[in-house]
DNA sequence: CCAAAAGTGTTGAGTATACACCCATGA
DNA sequence: TCATGGGTGTATACTCAACACTTTTGG
């Protein structure tokens, strides 16, 4: 790939011109470009169930749509910097589990302009910590995976990369740390496994598999329910390691 | 993501402007965003070996090092569609196996620009069927994996990515069958699981579980070379369903 | 004492791996 | 006839999935 060599020689292209994104004119000798995005499929479990965020659209052709929350990158910052940003600036929320996880590049995904659009899945704790409102979407909300609304571009199609990769690295990788609090028992981490791989999971095999990966560590106290009291987990200090399941 | 709202209010920065880039002068108007670009690991087989292919940049500031071709993405085209004109340029090949891998933005990956770059990784059957020299590019080179060259840009983590997801797709899809002539032995498809995986593999167990899977067609007639007479075997139409391995 | 979740153990099926032997050809 | 790769079979270890029983709490 080589910048300087193709600069000049491209040609101008003008099917990009229509739409608000217009307003903003090149000048004469500028080469128009794609613009890049990042937008992020945020998960959370709640109420035992995998959920993710969605706001809605305020501007644009495609306004008032639910969509996953983004943002154009800007020059001189990182990808994983710009989804950070953006995440912060739509739910309030840093240092997350952040993953990059497909570039979507159709000229059409956008109406209003030709965006290429990186696409990042997130994972948090709590959904509770998710700020609801922002300075630049009306409101947030939470939406079981299973039933997502109509989305604006290619999110449905995202959503699915997104769960994909998240299904992906639930089977050979300690993911589900990052949807956990610090401490949990072995029902709440079933929980996870069995909504984000839509299925029930024998839980005497599970709590076997997951004890052999010594990845957990078994704390003193009991969590007190309705019923018998269950041992308290946290996940090791850090494996790094793969491991397989399943 | 919304395009409207967020085109006015960025700032412009000048972070940037240095190196060969700036002889193209933005209006002032018009907002300075990073470019969007395709690169792709070109993977054949040679000599039993898994070989990629490299070209030497021409111009920029990293002129003389090798990298993997590519080029900037043009406004109303697809970013597959950037990357197959892109390989078609620099080595005449149309109609390969093509798929995306991962999106480097780091500002700074790029001495003469903010560039992101989408990553491909991209399949052929012969090696020689690419052509060496182009247009664009002094010659293009053909590498044993294992032996790398250094590498401009990004594009060693590039290769180490491309690399992993060929693994991964090997394990789970009959990926080989782009990387095989129509027709081929038993021996060839080995050659691919070997050299990929970087381990030897029982011939025999190897055997029953790729006949066990259902794809390959056995061929009527025999590949007579130096020693025993070879059956040979053809990929089955599609299967398009994914299996596993080992 | 009953319902419901937590904790512990066993067993059989299916899969992976290691390895032995014979076959067909060119040199 | 021998070196080399091709073709077929078998034994064993290991992992996975199905399932039974007991324990501990709250109501």
């Amino acid at each position: 790939m080589n910048i300087a060599e193709e600069e000049e020689s491209l040609p101008k292209r003008e099917s990009d011109h229509g739409g608000e994104a217009s307003a903003v004119v090149p000048h004469e000798t500028e080469v128009v470009r794609p613009k890049v995005a990042v937008d992020t499929a945020l998960f959370a479990m709640e109420d035992a169930r995998l959920k993710c965020y969605l706001v809605q659209l305020q501007a644009g052709a495609l306004a008032s749509k639910w969509a996953f929350p983004g943002g154009l990158v800007r020059v001189g910052e990182t990808l994983d910097g710009a989804a950070r940003r953006e995440i912060e600036d739509a739910a309030g929320l840093r240092d997350i589990y952040l993953e990059q996880v497909f570039s979507f590049g159709d000229p059409s995904r956008d109406p209003d302009a030709h965006v290429v659009s990186v696409a990042y899945m997130a994972l948090i704790p709590e959904a509770g910590a998710a700020r609801l409102g922002s300075r630049k979407y009306a409101d947030g909300q939470w939406f079981e995976v299973a039933r997502l609304p109509a989305l604006a571009y290619d999110h449905t199609e995202l959503a699915g990369y997104a769960l994909q990769r998240l299904r992906s690295r639930l089977r050979y990788m300690d993911i589900a740390r990052n949807l956990l609090p610090p401490t949990f028992t072995m029902g709440d981490l079933q929980d996870i496994y069995q909504s984000v791989l839509e299925r029930g999971i024998d839980r005497r095999n599970f709590r076997r598999w997951m004890l052999t990966t010594d990845l957990l560590e078994r704390l003193p106290g009991k969590r007190r329910g309705a019923h018998r009291p269950a041992t308290i987990y946290a996940f090791r200090k850090r494996n790094e390691e793969a491991f397989r399941m399943l």
